[in-house]
Formats: structure tokens, sequence, C-alpha cells
DNA sequence: AGCACGCCGACT
DNA sequence: GTCGGCGTGCTC
């Protein structure tokens, strides 16, 4: 009788507790076994070989594959769990498929989801056998591959992945949504005929078929997906790629909480590419010496693009709408004239995100959340843009019952009415989370893209990915939206969409006029983004970091306490406060900033209510000493280097 | 984490 | 009483 440590897919918190079982049948490191566990039984990870214990052990159900996971998925479960302090069992969970103990029926047209359509190869620029032989020959583990937009990141993608494939090892490239990056899925399927797509339209059914193709596979394989797709248990694991590396979708945020960017270089050797990368990824990779920059045009452009900054402030511009300037509605004109499409970007949903009562003061407020409800004019409701739900309008105030209801702002849906006053014979498509909730997020994809549309209105679903052949107008309404929330990253958002969406105009299609306005036209980010100058924004956001004493100077821990009552967060929050500080105290422990207990941005979420404390620590391993000796109740949630503190 | 259990204050 | 909210213990 041999004794096995296992890991199991319940109910464990202390991130170390492996159970030990008993096995007549002798079982490889990273086998997939079903165990009994209390009255049920579970799924669980052989993690190694033991000595009988002195309590009772059950055996061991049965194994569910032969085949045991690669050795660096085995790696990755306990890396997660004590890097990020989360319980093994959500680990566990979150690599192997959902429904595994199930059995497939084999359909196998679900699973053939490459499209292998065998074409030749852009031929390589100098810029992209330079910046190739420069990854090739840095011996760093993690390289940042700084490439402007157009610069033909691709095109050196599929080159890596050409030369693993030849040396006989795997590639697994991320992206960020699937629906989105279709260009260079179709890319990376034109030419390899071993990819498998990852996405999170597939059933239950056809991920695990896939996740079983890949265990099982004795070939290398190229898999394409999300954050997820690092758990793809492919063998001789090459590189891992991972493209616009700046998104937010590479970071969990339930549990296990990762960054996939951290993980996939504990996998791996990793590329990451971006041309608006995080201050923090950059700063980490310059210090490796392993930052490789692309900063020529893949294609020489000689078309011409022009940037206007207008003021919001000053009122003679928006004499003939309210929300679109007089230089960017002349130049819509000129773009109908011209038989071209004009982009007018906004990141608000919805027709005016304020409703309140001149009277009294009464804003309508989300029952749940306590947050600002939206109006959508067309629908005639108010949405709540947290939770979903709706309200009817009210036409008196429920406070004072004057009829002096007023709605104030606005979103996509008042920039379309604008826009179709202004332009009544115009083509014009809107594209933001309600229309794609409608339609699928592909078929608007395909719509924008083959497009009878003059004008386009979007939110940042139109900013990433897309090229637009016919784009001569690009207009921004409100640029510093979102530019002055109370987080330490919204100066860093602000300057990555602005970057990209500046970056729809500058494919060097058209010769192209672009629209900036702001009320803070000499904000430092929308200089920075508009000048296209990554280096002066990054010292810049660096210089701040450093006084703040924020990452990459600083690694965070953000603390959350969620109950039903207020006062019971309160005295939790106060009492966790209290603490941490004893042990900061006791331990001894220098350079550590706690922030007093305070209400979450986010406070009313999850029908309750939130505090939050923010320790910054020099290291990380302080860090982790405090989060252990806290007790852990469920009211508790914790996020090791969040990627923002709202 | 997720579940069972038992304790406690608040309310019909 | 009894119900909702909360703390505690348990899982090889």
């Amino acid at each position: 009788m041999s004794y096995y440590l296992v890991a199991p897919a319940k109910s464990f918190h202390q991130s170390e507790n492996l159970l030990t079982y008993e096995s007549e049948l002798p079982l490889k490191i990273g086998q997939i076994v079903e165990v009994p566990f209390g009255k049920n039984t579970t799924i669980g990870i052989v993690a190694g070989k033991t000595q009988k214990p002195d309590f009772q052990t059950k055996a061991i159900a049965r194994i569910l594959y032969e085949t045991p996971l690669p050795k660096h998925i085995v790696k990755a479960l306990f890396w997660l769990s004590d890097y990020y302090r989360c319980p093994l069992s959500s680990v566990v969970s979150a690599i192997l498929p959902r429904g595994i103990t199930k059995s497939r029926r084999n359909t196998s047209s679900a699973l053939n989801n490459t499209l292998f359509s065998p074409k030749s190869q852009n031929p390589l620029s100098a810029a992209q056998k330079r910046a190739i032989s420069e990854i090739e020959a840095n011996p760093a583990n993690t390289i940042l591959l700084h490439g402007i937009t157009g610069s033909g990141k691709t095109n050196i993608y599929i080159e890596l992945t050409k030369r693993q494939l030849a040396a006989n090892k795997s590639v697994v490239l991320l992206v960020p949504e699937i629906a989105l990056t279709s260009q260079l899925v179709q890319n990376f399927q034109q030419h390899f005929q071993e990819v498998i797509l990852l996405h999170s339209e597939q059933t239950e059914s056809v991920r695990h078929q896939l996740w079983q193709k890949s265990l099982e596979a004795d070939t290398p394989q190229v898999i394409i997906g999300p954050r997820s797709a690092l758990f793809a248990p492919v063998k001789d694991l090459g590189l891992i790629i991972i493209d616009e590396a700046h998104e937010p979708a590479y970071h969990q945020d339930q549990n296990p909480k990762y960054s996939a960017l951290r993980l996939a270089s504990q996998m791996g050797k990793t590329i990451l590419g971006s041309a608006t990368p995080l201050v923090s990824d950059y700063y980490v990779c310059k210090s490796h010496n392993a930052t490789v920059e692309l900063s020529e045009l893949a294609i020489k452009n000689d078309k011409t693009t022009t940037i206007s900054i207008i003021d919001f402030k000053n009122r003679a511009d928006y004499t003939r709408s309210r929300i679109i300037s007089n230089p960017l509605i002349e130049s819509i004109q000129q773009s109908l004239n011209e038989g071209q499409q004009s982009l007018i970007f906004h990141n608000r949903r919805g027709t005016a995100p304020l409703t309140i009562c001149d009277k009294c003061g009464w804003q309508a407020l989300c029952e749940n959340c306590l947050l600002p409800l939206v109006l959508h004019a067309d629908k005639f409701q108010l949405h709540c843009h947290t939770c979903g739900r709706s309200y009817p309008v009210p036409t008196s105030c429920p406070e004072c019952g004057n009829a002096s209801i007023h709605h104030k702002g606005f979103g996509t849906k008042l920039i379309e009415e604008e826009l179709t006053k202004l332009f009544p014979k115009a083509k014009i498509g809107r594209f933001d989370a309600d229309t794609a909730s409608d339609q699928q997020l592909n078929k608007v994809y395909s719509e924008v893209r083959t497009g009878n549309y003059d004008i386009l209105i979007g939110t940042q679903m139109l900013a990433k990915g897309f090229d637009f052949p016919l784009l001569s107008t690009l207009g921004v309404v409100q640029a510093d939206a979102g530019l002055n929330l109370p987080d330490f990253s919204s100066e860093e958002r602000s300057y990555q969409l602005l970057t990209q969406v500046i970056g729809r105009a500058n494919r060097g299609h058209q010769n192209s006029r672009i629209f900036i306005q702001t009320f803070q036209p000499n904000q430092e980010i929308i200089r920075f983004a508009t000048s296209g100058k990554y280096q002066d924004f990054y010292n810049y956001l660096l210089e701040k970091r450093r006084l703040a004493k924020l990452p990459p100077y600083t690694f965070l821990l953000k603390l959350s306490l969620c109950y039903k009552t207020e006062k019971a967060t309160v005295q939790n929050a106060q009492k966790l406060f209290r603490t941490i500080r004893q042990t900061i105290k006791s331990e001894n422990l220098n350079q550590i900033f706690v922030s007093p207990p305070m209400p979450a941005f986010h406070e009313r979420e999850r029908s309750g209510y939130t505090w939050q404390i923010v320790i910054k620590a020099k290291t990380r391993k302080d860090l982790v000493k405090i989060f252990d000796q806290l007790d852990k109740t469920s009211y508790l949630h914790y996020d090791f280097d969040p990627y923002t503190l709202l």
C-alpha cells in the first residue's frame, strides 16, 4: 500500500493543506484522481508520495486520466496558492476543466475549430528581424516587446511560434478577448495547422474535449485563448506570448485572483507585447534589460494625420451642438462629402448618467448599489450599470413632488441622437455593450468592418483591434472622462485608452483629422497621449508613483470587509486595522504604510456595506507576513497586487 | 471555500 | 419563539 498527497478541488483554506490518501496502484505526480471527501467525493491532483500517516486514510476512488498534468501546470498550482495566498482548492478548480468527471460524446466537428488556409507570411521588415534576434539573444525569462500600433507585432509572434514548433515546443498565445482580436487569430490560423482556439462561448463539453486533446497530444500545440489558456496541459511549453499585455482582462478578480503576466513568467519564457505597457511592467523589464523596442511602422505611410485639442470650456466652439464641437462637425461633414467614415468615441453608455431634482437635490440611485442610475431614453428606463437593475423614469421628484427632474451629462445614446439631428441623411451606427448584448459581438465586428456606416459611435469596444480603412475623422467626445477617478491607475488607463483610440486613425489608409475634446486641455496625460510619447508618459507617471509610494516602488495589498450592516462593517474594519498595526509593531517591520479603514468606492455592492484597508510595503514578503497573521473570515476579501484600488 | 451547526439580539 | 446574521469547526 502506498500513500499520496492530493490537492483536492474542495474546501481547504490553508494553502499548504494537502490530503493523504492510500492507493494500491502506483500514482504519478500530476495525475488527476477522484477521491472520497466527507460524505461526498471530489477531484484532486496528485502532489507527491508520502509516508503512512498516523490517522486513518481513505482510498483513492479512481484515476481519471492516465496522462499526468505537465510539470509546469503542477508548478503553477502551488505557486499560485502560495504567491496569492488563495485556497489550493480554488486553484485546482481553475486548472481543471468543468465537468471533468463526465464522459463526453465525441462531437468532432465542434473540436475542429481551426480554419487552416496556408498563406505565405508577409516578409519580415528589417526592424522586425532585429526585434526577433534581440528577443532570442536576451537571456531574461520575461521580455517586453514595446511596439507601437502598426509596427507588426503579429509577424513577430508568428515567426517566434514557427521557431518553437520547429524545436518541438508548444506555444500559448494569450489575447484579451477572442472576438476583438480576431485579425490576430485569423493570422495564426492561416499559418499553423495545430491551433487550438479557446474562448468563452464554447460549451463545457467542447472545452473539456479540447483540454483532453492537448493533454493527450504527442505533437507540440499552439493554443490561443484568454488568461485561462495558461492552464492548457500542453507538453513542452516553449513560449508564452501575451498580446496587449496591458489589458485588465489579464487580471482575474475572483479566486484564485492572479495576474496572467506573473503566472506566465513562472511557467516559462514569456513575451509581453504592448504599445502602452503598464509602467510597473515596463519598469521591471527595463531593470532586467529585458525590453525590446519596435518603433517603426511596418508599412511605410505617406498619409498625414492632424490632431486638434478642443477645450470643452470654450463654448464658442459648441454653438451647433452642446457636445459636438463645430470643428468636429465640419470634419464629419467633409468626410461625408468625400465618402469616408467618421468614428466618434465616448466611453459612457446610455443617454445621461445623472438624474436629479433641481428643487431639492434628490438623485436617482440604485436601491441595491447606491450608485447613480443612467437614463436610457430609447427604452424610457433608468439602468444601474453596476448590477443591471432597471427602474422607471420618474416624472416628478419622489422626495419633494416637484416636476423638476433633470437628466445631466451625456452617453453614447445622446451622442447618437445629437448626430442624427445634425446629419439626418448619414447612416449612423452605435456600438457599445447595449448593442452587443442584442447581437453577438462577432456579428457587430463584421458589421463594423464591412461597414456601410458613415458615422460610427462607440465605447472602448471600438477602440481595440478594429481597423477602419475608410476612416478620416476621429472624434473623442470627452478625453478627460474617467481621468479623475480616485484611483492610482486611472491616469494610466486613460492614457492607454486614448492612445488606442488615436491608433484607429493612424493606420495610413487616409489622410485623417483627429479631434480631442476635453475640459482639461493642458492635462499631462492628454498631452502625452496626443503627442504619442510613451517615454514622457512613463517618466511622468513613474515619478508620481515614487512620491505616492505606489507600485513599482511598493507592493499593495487591498483588504475589504463586507457585512450586511454598516455598524458591523465599521467595527470589524477598525478591529482589523488595530490587528495590522499590532503585527507591524510586534514583527518590527519597516517601510509599511497602512491606510485607515475607509468606505470602498463601490460601498454598497453585493447588497452589503464594504470598507477597505490598503497596505503598502517595500517588500512583498512583509505584506504576506502581515496577511498570514490576520483572522480569515468569509467577510474578509483580499487582493494582492490589485489592478485598481476602487 | 462551502457547509453544518449553534449562539445571540431583534422583532411579531 | 424564530429568524437573520455571524462565528466556529470540519474536511485525509
